[in-house]
DNA sequence: GAATTTTATGACAACACGTCAACAATTGAC
DNA sequence: GTCAATTGTTGACGTGTTGTCATAAAATTC
């Protein structure tokens, strides 16, 4: 029995071994640059061993994008969880998707790494749940602020939206403007200067079309944000740096 | 002279004909199940000719890719030269992603693989051009139609973006909602059984928080699509199945 | 019709994934 | 402590990929 869980930990403890090696190489290297035998050689193992782990290439990407779709979960947990009124939240929401565009890039890129035909085919099963199950809690997460809202009264006609389809806008508009970011090279060369600042504008928009109170105009916005990052960053940095420690 | 422009019209003719075996391939294996030899198999001719058009798989996949971003252009053409206020317009814009939406996945899929990391490293800088030069004709259909608006008074208060960061937002929201319905497996698993309305409503939202003139209930809306897409649908079809034609 | 330039070819080198027979280490019974 | 049995590890190998390049074929020129 002690033994069982000796050698369980052994494995877990070589599992995570692996992911250590294969995210930076995945990252500068993209998917097809992430070769088994490399990595294989960086860490002192054989080929062999790692498909013990793994059953394929696809479920180690996977797995990397479990870690980094967690350390998103935990982001929005910590905006989440602040004491405010449900539109704040919701800004607080808005600033740790600010915060991962900015500093967990590494992170995007595992991410966007599984948005891909080829990628789910091949995987079995279980990692796959553990992914949506993540992106369930996410969506957990910011679905509770809006139903709270709803109870609050402030936020009063969804336009038969259910709250998961309300949130739906904001994800996409937030990861849409995180992959248009990343891989369209010259942004600013069609005169889009600062994505960032201008999602940020469309959310608050966006808010003020659904009327969820209290309606803000820009400037008084992005005051408030200024305030919530204050509060805010120093826990995103401290939850991102749990994670890398964890994972290196 | 004339033998010249023979052979030109040649190599474009087989250049053409490479994209046109390339491209089912590309979207019913992805980017990995693209084979040179399967490629050389399916026309009659051999992988080296192919190379002598195309320097990699990455460049093939790009010239597919300027392919379905010009179908995409040539639906924002149509709905912009509608003779309407320059909301409606704008609403055309998004009567046209609705259709690319629904109506041309395989056109999408081709376009997601080009965001992608070391797509863009291995090709030469030539179609990499040909991808942002379409990229910034889109951008310019839009962002005329917002300064269309400004200057007839439609559109007051742009809350510091220019015409083009305004564009991006919904260029994000539009993009991911895509990305977001093709690639998360089980939208209604997590309550979001209509991704295609919850985006068009919050369009109309998003349109409504910018005042953009005239402000519109979400019915008002919905009955002004409808007959936008009485109008638009036939010329989107007809575009779609021209292009479709080239290619095949 | 021969010489030269241009073009097409597919065998080949390099490298990748995933497998598996052979080999090493650990365990546990006596 | 010994040795069989089980469990764990390995890297060469089969298959398949990209991209190259010497060679062969065709076209063009003289």
């Amino acid at each position: 029995m002690v033994a069982l869980t000796r050698k369980q930990k052994e494995m877990e403890r070589r599992a995570a071994e692996i992911l250590r090696v294969a995210r930076p190489i995945l990252i500068a290297e993209g998917f097809q640059g992430l070769s088994m035998d490399e990595v294989a050689l960086q860490m002192e193992y054989s080929k062999g061993t790692i498909y013990k782990h793994f059953h394929n290439k696809e479920e180690i990407v996977l797995a990397l994008a479990v870690q980094s779709m967690e350390l998103r979960r935990r982001l929005f947990e910590q905006s989440a969880s602040i004491v405010a009124g449900s539109r704040l939240r919701m800004m607080a929401l808005g600033a740790a998707c600010e915060f991962f565009t900015q500093h967990c890039t590494d992170d995007f890129l595992v991410e966007q790494c599984i948005r891909h035909q080829g990628i789910w085919e091949k995987s079995s099963e279980q990692p796959q749940n553990l992914i949506r199950q993540c992106e369930g809690q996410c969506m957990g997460i910011v679905a509770g602020i809006v139903r709270e809202a709803i109870s609050q009264g402030e936020l009063a006609d969804l336009a038969g939206l259910s709250p998961e389809e309300l949130v739906f806008g904001f994800w996409a508009i937030n990861y849409g403007s995180q992959i248009l970011t990343h891989s369209s090279p010259s942004l600013p060369a069609i005169g889009i200067n600062s994505p960032l600042n201008a999602i940020r504008v469309h959310c608050c928009k966006l808010l003020n079309g659904f009327a969820w109170q209290p309606t803000m105009m820009i400037e008084e916005y992005n005051q408030e944000m200024t305030k919530l990052n204050e509060t805010l960053l120093p826990k995103f940095w401290s939850v991102k740096n749990q994670q890398s420690q964890y994972i290196n």
